[in-house]
DNA sequence: CAGCGTCTTGACATCGGTGTCATGACATCG
DNA sequence: CGATGTCATGACACCGATGTCAAGACGCTG
């Protein structure tokens, strides 16, 4: 590998000589600096990050810990693909800059992050982002206090600083659109209530409907409780959770579901009970996963799930922190997404709901 | 940061023995070790892989360059995800050799190719793998001689070794699992002609007729020349193909699409159209994007594209060239997938078809 | 013309490991 | 007991860049 001093000798100068050239030194004489730089040339030089960062003791290094990349095949799994935009926005925020960004990928299993974190130390990384990928506490070992540290879509007890989906004000504003178009009975079919996520949503679900004076119905929350791996028990209580809200004496006219691909099965199994969509229901998602969302037939109203932004600001936050340019947060920095009207929901003309012994009428 | 001659101090030895402790040197008493590693444990001691590399002109780094990464969020587009699925097999073929994975993303922009390799060539990677989100040809920038290439998905006019899907197996394989469910009349809605794809497909969806004594019928075949950023226009123009093909004196009883999102579509616009799935006719898809296949209800018929494994081919291929201990091959190294029958297939019972001046009969 | 400041360049040490070779301690053998 | 060999360890140089400091060239001033 041709080195700076073969440069030096080429261009019958110093190696500090060419040192100066490569980082646009301006106190050398363009006749100089041109000799170098056809040395360069001809040579085919390129000066070794190792070397610099040893001397300078700055790798230009930021590390990436995720499990994006090794999810996605194995699981067909809703939130398995989405954190994969963190990464992208990440990448993104660290285009332009000098740094470059070293991807580690758990294979989903966490024990080996210990491991990964230990690369990252022998690469004298500058910086570290963690992506989790769904939203969810965690707990990380130690590293070294020089090396600054970022969370994304997860948080921790250690006050590390950390930036997450705005959940609670996703489905407010979802649930807020459903209102708008004149719902009043809306079922939703969350997800575990273990998950952050759910609660969160839930929690802005119950807040839309107070905010317009409607009374929640706890028998039109329905959790479901079931292992990720579990596709087949996945379908079979989305069946029965959609029975059970089709027979309440007053069904729901529109349904918010856990996220897309849950949505996405529903359209076969409303369709399979013989209603027409969106005309006999309308119906929400989450996530605004655009393969689904928008392929699907009606298309599919759901809100962004912001991670491209998530990524964005995570990598945003640790550059400031290296530069020493910005201070780390201290409060979880909370990204808003967007909600995306489709025709999965339609308005619904205002009516009055009677009851009778025999069930509902509608006039 | 703590240096090997910080441990060197406080366990009283030179910082040679530190290192030959790090290395696993036998030629250490047994005492000399505890010491050694009691010291690297108190001060938290990480050996840093760019002094390492300077020495030993090394650096355990291997450049990935995809734009897997970027190019999810904006497309919505078929091909857009599963080359992750190359990067993550990468991924699993490096994990545990010493290795570590660089990647680099374009952004979706190629011309940012020679800066990424430049970067590379400044980490002294010792070698580059070159993943192309679908098959087609390619053309890079020269590197280094002494950096290894492998091509993951694509190939060039350089004999560059490379690793591909044989598309026309796969097509074929599917084709011929048709026909042995008594399916005569199969049509195939490709991609562009233009893709590489496309062309490999359809010459594997001949040869599986010929091969079964059936005469191909070239209005079964029709390519969707389409520009990937237009949604609209896509499912148009599959509108207007599969109106063409139930128009046919005798349509088809099955169809193959290019991917399983086209597929996705043609289920809702064939039962727009009063088709029963799968009674009325039989579907196929391509890629095997299990999100799409299986969630799909009926659940999709489709064949693998490899990926997965093309990345792990890719990877060992290079491993082994860095090593020493393999050869690089000088043909393409060419990678079959699997075909999944889902019910989306149905067994088609033998029938005979007449023509009448007023249509088709079926006894 | 001596003295001084400015401009340009180079000598040298240094970053943190590791390869090479040397050294001292100790065991073995004739 | 001295010669030889083995074992464990250390001294030193080196990888390739760059920070520090100094030196030579040059022009300007008094």
């Amino acid at each position: 590998m041709v080195t700076i001093y073969d440069v030096a000798k080429a261009a019958n100068v110093s190696p500090k000589t060419v040192s100066r050239v490569i980082n646009r030194d301006p106190a050398v004489k363009a006749t100089t600096e041109k000799k170098v730089r056809t040395a360069i040339a001809k040579l085919g030089y390129v000066p070794s990050t190792a070397a610099r960062a040893m001397r300078s003791n700055k790798s230009g290094l930021v590390g990436l810990i995720t499990g994006a990349i090794s999810l996605c095949p194995d699981r067909t799994e809703p939130s398995g693909l989405p954190d994969l935009f963190i990464v992208q926005g990440i990448q993104k925020a660290i285009e332009g800059t000098r740094k470059t960004l070293l991807i580690a990928d758990t294979g989903g299993r966490h024990d080996r992050v210990p491991e990964l974190i230990r690369t990252f130390e022998e690469h004298r990384v500058e910086g570290l982002i963690y992506v989790a990928e769904y939203h969810q506490r965690i707990s990380l070992p130690k590293v070294a206090a020089s090396t600054k540290m970022v969370l994304a879509n997860c948080y921790d007890d250690n006050a590390t600083p950390c930036v997450l989906p705005d959940d609670r004000q996703g489905q407010q504003r979802l649930v807020e659109g459903l209102i708008a178009k004149g719902h009043r009975r809306i079922a939703y079919l969350s997800f575990s209530a273990s998950h952050d996520a759910t609660i969160l949503r839930t929690k802005g679900y119950y807040d839309a409907l107070k905010a317009a004076g409607i009374e929640g119905d706890p028998a039109l929350v329905i959790p479901s409780d079931i292992a990720d791996d579990n596709a087949t028990g996945e379908a079979q209580l989305l069946w029965d959770a959609i029975d059970r809200l089709l027979a309440l004496p007053e069904p729901p006219t529109a349904i918010c579901f856990g996220n897309d691909r849950m949505a996405m099965r529903a359209y076969g199994i409303l369709r399979s009970r013989g209603l027409s969509l969106p005309s006999d229901i309308s119906l929400a998602g989450y996530d605004n996963y655009r393969l689904i969302a928008e392929t699907l037939y009606p298309p599919l109203t759901s809100v962004d799930l912001p991670y491209h932004a998530i990524g964005i600001r995570a990598m945003q936050i640790l550059l400031g922190a290296i530069d020493g340019t910005a201070e780390m947060p201290t409060a979880p920095v909370l990204v808003s997404g967007q909600v995306h009207q489709r025709q999965s929901v339609t308005e619904q003309p205002a009516t009055i709901i009677q009851f009778s012994p025999l069930g509902r009428t509608t006039q």
